[in-house]
DNA sequence: CTGCATCCGGGCCGATACTG
DNA sequence: CAGTATCGGCCCGGATGCAG
């Protein structure tokens, strides 16, 4: 990309993730380290040379580096963009009501909107597994310890289980969507909602995404 | 700009912002009202046409809106676009060191590194008045009951003047440069600079600033 | 003078075919 | 699997025109 050729760090900054799709890359990667083809897969859309000449990119500054099983990684400086693509996210919220017609969903993209609703340690979330069948392929969702995780796969033996689309899937989450709500939505639920309630900060503060 | 198509926030967000010169855009209506020529001069290098159409695209989407008086004002939600700027802006610091070559730079800006490394309220900080002449225009650094801010002018009594390019400047507000090393970077001072290192956070939350 | 609109050349992007 | 090569089209940048 031109440079803005401006002494500024939002200009600076631009110059150096503000080429299409670069931010999308670094949230894959933002998950952790992937191959070229995972990425292709997360990033439906994008172009193939395109794809290479971005990573060539952000290897030369130094966001990533390329490990000798041919998969990329954030550089620590990297990560660093995490609060970045975290800040865009969050602002478009209100943007996310529901998907628009031709939308491309991928189930491991769950895991930023879930990281916004659970981010934190709080000792009284209760245990829980949750299952959920969205986009491509099954996620789990755990609560151990007072910490949400996600990850890709079924659990051994859910104590509940979700299947429908994503806008759906996170309106549950999120609390915005009661059970009726959600399955409007085409979200079927098997198991009882009330600890999933339990798992979000009790001072609302995942009211970004509510909104 | 052509949308990715995707139902994730952070392309949501990108459709909507992340076209060249956006986030520049909002950079400048962060620091209040402005109207098209005093953005035409906040952003150098941008075409007049891109102007026109980048704001006709923000009132769209609802980010700005247009005042009567021919002024451009964030709305609300354009607002909350802050930390999405501010979270670039703080990411790219290590890469301000220096400006390169050919480098645009106005005087405003500096608002935006001196809200970083002032933010918040702290009872313990002087009072003290900051006369900064670098860019094309003097500014004001004032700090009143704990609170920092910035303004264009110059101050009536300052207790601090200090000149030259803006990398100095930021430099010694930040720490990061002592007297000398400023005074290498071309930039001279009138007055106690001992005042000036008591407006950071003691608790080095500037830590962002100064690597 | 301010606040745009129009026009045009060049570069970046998107889609697909192809290769080690 | 992990990219490279190519080409059409669109967006961007810069200059200019023009209405209020």
């Amino acid at each position: 990309m031109r440079s803005y050729r401006q002494y500024c760090g939002l200009a600076r900054a631009l110059d150096s993730v503000g080429d299409r799709w670069v931010l999308l890359i670094v949230r894959e990667l933002l998950v952790g380290p992937r191959r070229y083809n995972e990425l292709l897969d997360g990033l439906p859309g994008i172009a193939t040379n395109l794809l290479a000449e971005r990573l060539r990119e952000l290897e030369e500054i130094g966001v990533i580096t390329r490990h000798g099983d041919h998969t990329y990684v954030l550089t620590e400086w990297g990560q660093g963009l995490h609060d970045v693509v975290y800040a865009l996210g969050r602002w478009a919220a209100p943007l996310m009501d529901r998907p628009a017609p031709h939308d491309e969903f991928r189930s491991h993209w769950l895991s930023h909107p879930i990281h916004l609703l659970y981010e934190g340690v709080d000792r009284r979330r209760p245990k829980l597994s949750v299952e959920v069948n969205t986009g491509n392929a099954p996620m789990t969702i755990a609560s151990n310890a007072g910490r949400v995780s996600v990850m890709p796969g079924k659990p051994a033996s859910p104590d509940l289980v979700l299947a429908g689309p994503p806008d759906g899937i996170v309106g549950l989450l999120s609390g915005r969507l009661d059970r009726a709500g959600a399955a409007k939505r085409g979200v079927s639920v098997k198991g009882d909602l009330r600890k999933l309630a339990k798992l979000r900060p009790h001072r609302a503060t995942g009211a970004a995404l509510a909104t």
